[in-house]
DNA sequence: CATTGTCCCTGGAAGC
DNA sequence: TGCTTCCAGGGACAAT
């Protein structure tokens, strides 16, 4: 599933292979990606536009193209963007011909997958919260968001209109690393849990970013191949396997309903006053 | 506004 | 073996 380090690797590995190239080919072997406008509007804008530049904004992908114009692009749950795939895809769902004869291709089982065009990203992006691994993701602030809130810290950490990127892997990661219990009520975490939470929040997807993203289900890098941060996680999706320090079983429980993984012993359940840091191993570099 | 719940979608796993 | 049922989950949207 793509989240912050997985689209991160994502368009660093497009970069230098699109840019400044000009879009010469569009198949659409699905409209169902295509959001807001017709398949023929969306075609014409995009062919013979050039690619300025390549950026992420949380989880989104944005192409910037000749003609002010913007391609932003969320791959949801299983989409991937194939460059040069060797054999046919299965899943694809649209396919861009490249002025070098290079194809990039959309592939998506469950085609939940977005592709907005705009002139001003802002008007797709514009909503979303700090990025995590920015300067202005600072301690105040993430204590500022967490006192005023009565939902779990888990909740808290996915809405992505206050923190963007984080998704449903790293934020059980991160709780994990600061021994934070998912299910502990946003307002409840004391100055140190919060100084945990920040620094793990950081270590985490920067390691993930280093190992190029977590292939838990679907995720493939543009050249297709797996990303190697999954086999570095603590809990995210290890239920019933030992924990790391403790070797206590992990277990499984579901927050705002979504599976939420963790260890009963390193992070302390809601309501136990007993605090239990977990940074060790991550250095936060 | 904050918060909770429903829906979208389909392959693969689990159960019978 | 083959059929049916359930599950995964980001974000839009509706309801409270």
């Amino acid at each position: 599933m793509p989240e912050l380090p997985e689209v991160e690797t994502i368009v660093n590995s497009l970069r230098p292979r699109v840019v400044g190239k000009t879009i010469i080919g569009i198949v659409v072997r699905d409209t169902r990606p295509i959001q807001q406008i017709g398949v023929e509007e969306f075609c014409r804008r995009l062919m013979g536009r050039s690619i300025r530049g390549l950026s992420r904004r949380g989880k989104y992908i944005i192409f910037s193209l000749s003609h002010k114009n913007n391609l932003v692009v969320h791959l949801r749950m299983t989409g991937a963007l194939l460059w040069n795939p060797a054999g046919p895809e299965p899943f694809s769902r649209l396919e861009f011909v490249l002025d070098d004869r290079s194809k990039l291709v959309y592939t998506d089982v469950r085609r939940f997958g977005t592709f907005c065009l705009a002139r001003d990203a802002g008007k797709i992006v514009g909503k979303l919260g700090i990025e995590p691994l920015n300067k202005e993701f600072t301690r105040p602030a993430l204590a500022a968001y967490l006192g005023t809130r009565s939902t779990p810290v888990k909740t808290a950490l996915l809405n992505q209109e206050r923190i963007a990127g984080i998704g449903n892997m790293y934020a059980d990661e991160a709780l994990f690393a600061a021994g934070i219990h998912p299910l502990r009520p946003s307002s409840s975490l004391k100055p140190q849990e919060i100084a945990a939470l920040h620094r793990s929040i950081r270590a985490v997807l920067k390691k993930a970013v280093k190992n190029q993203g977590a292939s838990i289900r679907n995720y493939r890098q543009p050249d297709g191949e797996a990303g190697r941060a999954h086999e570095e996680f603590a809990v995210a999706h290890r239920g019933g396997q030992a924990c790391p320090h403790c070797s206590t079983t992990i277990t499984r429980i579901v927050v705002g309903q979504r599976g939420t993984y963790l260890c009963p012993h390193c992070q302390t359940a809601p309501g136990m006053t007993t605090l239990k840091s977990r940074t060790k191993g991550l250095t936060g570099q």
